[in-house]
DNA sequence: ACTTGGCACTCGGACGAGATGAGTGCCAAA
DNA sequence: TTTGGCACTCATCTCGTCCGAGTGCCAAGT
C-alpha cells in the first residue's frame, strides 16, 4: 500500500511544510528533493497519500499540508533524532549548573527548553510523592500552633501550618520530632503511610492525641493530596506562530493557565526512557486540539514543550529528551 | 480654553470609545449622550481637544479617539470612582479567606482580579525586606551542610543551603540558634543587618567562623538581594482585546515573562492608599506602550492590572483597590 | 460671542470584475 | 508504472467604482 517512494514524499512533505508553513505542490516539492521522479509521480502519490487520510487539501488547487495522522507517522517511522551539537550539550549543562536552588533549576529549564525549540516549555516541580524526604522540621510557632517543615531530596520545602486543638507543650515537639524524624528519614513519600501506620501504638499514651492529629494532617495534605507545582515559560513564542492558530490562541492561553490541565499532560509521561507525542486531536484536553505536545519524564517528574503540530518534532525531542537528563541528574546528585 | 462642555464631550468620547472600540463621531456622540446641543458644536469642541492634543484622528474623514494625554486627563480628573457592589464585595471576601496558605492566597487574588476586571492580573508576593521575621531554623543537614528556613509573619518561607567551609558540630548548630533567633525574632528584615551588626564580637570566639559564614549568606541573600516573587494570570484575556494589539501582543507577552519588568511596574506602587495608573507612553518599559497598567500596593507587596490603553479605568481601579485591602488585610492578619 | 444648519469634500472600506498562477486530476503514450 | 500534456479549479491580487460616515468651514441665527 505504501511503498518506500511514498512515505519518502510524505517525510518531503512534512518537513517543507514545516519550515515552510506554506501547503506544498507536487512540482516545487520534485524540485527541492530529489527523488528522482516527475512531478507527475509525486501527484500520484500524493492522491494515494491522501485517500490513505496522511494529508489533506486546504482548497482545491492548493498543495497538500500532512494531517495529524501524517505527522504520527512521520514521527514514528520516519524522523531520525537529531543529535544535538557537544557545544549545545555544554551549553545546556553549564546553564542549569549554574542554578543555586530548586526554584533556579527549574525556572532555568523552563527557559533553556523554551529558547532551545522555541515553543512554550513546561516543567513540573519535582513530584513529591517520588521523592525521599531529607528533613522533617517540627517548629513550636505558639502554644497551639505548629509549622511543618518538609525537605525533600530533589530540594522541595513544603510547609504547613497546624492548628492544634489544644496546647502543646515544647516537650511534646521535642517528642514528635524524635518519633517521626526516624521513621520518614530516607522514606519516599508515597511510602510514608506505610511507615506511619503503626505510629498511634508505639507512641507514649499522654502524645496520643496530638499525635494522631498531626499525622491526619501530614497524611492528607502530603500523602494523598501532595501539591503538584509547574512552572511554564515561551508563551510569547506561540505568537511566533501566531498564523498556525487561527484565531484560537485564546483557548491555549486559557489550557496553560489550568494547573489540573497542564499536570494531566506532563503526568502522562513520567518514564525518562521514552518521550511521548501527542499530536493534534490526539491530545485529549479541548482547546489544545490544534497544538501537539513533546513531553518526558526526568525521575521525580516530568516536562515537555507545546507547540503548533507544525513543529520540528525531531529537534523538539532531542532537546526535551536532552534538558530532561540534564536535570534529572541534577536532582539526583544534589 | 477648556470649559466644562468640553470636559465633557472628552469624557463621552472616552466612555463610547472604551466600550465600543469604534472610533466615535460628532453626530452619534450627540445623539447617544444628552448634551444638549448640536453636532457641529460637538464638532468644533472636538476640534479644539484636538489642537490640545488630547484626542486625535485615525484618518480624516473618521471619527475621533482619545489620545494618553486624553485617558490621563479622563483618570484624573473626570473619571467617578465606581464602588463595587456588596454582593462583589462579599464575593471577594469569601473567595479570598478560602486560601489555605500563602501560595493559595496570592494565586487565588490572581485569579480574582483577571476575572473582576478582564484583564492580565500581576500579583507580587510579600516582600521579604518589608516583612518581619516569625521564625528563623537552622537544620543540620550534612556534616558541612545547613539549611536555613525563614519564616516571615506574611507566611512566606525561605529557604537556603549552606556549604560551610569546615565540619559544623551539632553544638555549634545550637548556638547559632540561640544567636540568631532572638535578634531576628520579630524584626523586618530591612532591619535585620543592624540587629545582626555586632553579632561576630558578641558571639563566643570558637563560634566565630561558623557565625561569620553563616551571617554573611544571610545578608547577601535575605537582606541585600531578596528574592522577589511575582505571581501573573488572566494572560488569555489578552487574546479578548486583540484588535487594540495590532500585531504587537508578541512584545506585551515576552515582556509579562520578564519577572525583572513586572517588578518595576509594581515597584512603583507601594502606598496602599494610592492607586497607580501607567497610560499607554508613560510606560518605562518598551513593549508595554500600547497597555495600561493600574496598580497599587497592599502593605508588603503590589498588585494590579494591565490591558490596553482602552480600558474601563474607574471599574480597573476600584476592582484593583478592593482586592489590594482585603488581600493587606488577610495578611497581616495571619 | 456662541451656536447652529447647510454643504462641499475627504477617504477608508466594501463590492465586483478580471487577471494571475499554482496546483490538481485525468488520460494517453512511453 | 512512469511521464508529459492539458483542461480545469479556485484562492489571491489588483483595479475601479461606489458609498457614507464624518469632517471643516461658512454664513445665518440667537
Amino acid at each position: 500500500m505504501l511503498d518506500d517512494r511514498k512515505l519518502e514524499v510524505l517525510r518531503a512533505i512534512v518537513e517543507d511544510f514545516v519550515s515552510t508553513n506554506e501547503p506544498v505542490g507536487s512540482k516545487s516539492l520534485a524540485a527541492r528533493h530529489s527523488l528522482g521522479v516527475s512531478p507527475a509521480t509525486v501527484r500520484n502519490d500524493m492522491a494515494a497519500l491522501e485517500d490513505e487520510g496522511y494529508i489533506t487539501h486546504p482548497h482545491t488547487s492548493a498543495g497538500r499540508i500532512p494531517t495529524s495522522k501524517g505527522y504520527r507517522l512521520f514521527v514514528d517511522r520516519l524522523s531520525t533524532v537529531k543529535p544535538l551539537s557537544s557545544a549545545e550539550r555544554r551549553a545546556i549543562q553549564s546553564f542549569l549548573e549554574g542554578a543555586v536552588d530548586l526554584d533556579d533549576v527549574v525556572h532555568r529549564s523552563v527557559r533553556l527548553l523554551s529558547q532551545l525549540t522555541q515553543q512554550v516549555a513546561v516543567v513540573q516541580y519535582p513530584s513529591l510523592s517520588r521523592s525521599e524526604v531529607r528533613h522533617l522540621e517540627i517548629v513550636h510557632l505558639a502554644p497551639n500552633r505548629l509549622l511543618l517543615v518538609l525537605i525533600t531530596d530533589s530540594g522541595r520545602v513544603e510547609q504547613r501550618v497546624l492548628e492544634m486543638p489544644a496546647v502543646v507543650s515544647d516537650e511534646d515537639v521535642r517528642q514528635l520530632r524524635e518519633v517521626f524524624g526516624p521513621r520518614l528519614h530516607g522514606a519516599r513519600l508515597i511510602d510514608a503511610a506505610k511507615a506511619l501506620e503503626d505510629l498511634p501504638d508505639a507512641a507514649p499514651a499522654a502524645l496520643r492525641p496530638v499525635l494522631t492529629s498531626v499525622l491526619s494532617v501530614v497524611l492528607s495534605t502530603l500523602v494523598e493530596h501532595p501539591e503538584e507545582r509547574i512552572a511554564i515559560g515561551g508563551t510569547a513564542n506561540l505568537t511566533r506562530h501566531a498564523l498556525d492558530f487561527p484565531q484560537t490562541l485564546r483557548p491555549v492561553l486559557e489550557a496553560l493557565e489550568e494547573q489540573v490541565v497542564l499536570l494531566k499532560l506532563i503526568g502522562e509521561a513520567n518514564d525518562p526512557t521514552t518521550v511521548h507525542v501527542q499530536i493534534g486531536e490526539e491530545n485529549s484536553v479541548e482547546g489544545l486540539r490544534s497544538t501537539s505536545v513533546v513531553t518526558v519524564g526526568y525521575g521525580q517528574g516530568g516536562l515537555g514543550v507545546l507547540g503548533p503540530t507544525r513543529m520540528d518534532y525531531a529537534g523538539n525531542i532531542s532537546s526535551v529528551r536532552a534538558v530532561a537528563r540534564y536535570v534529572g541528574d541534577l536532582l539526583a546528585g544534589s
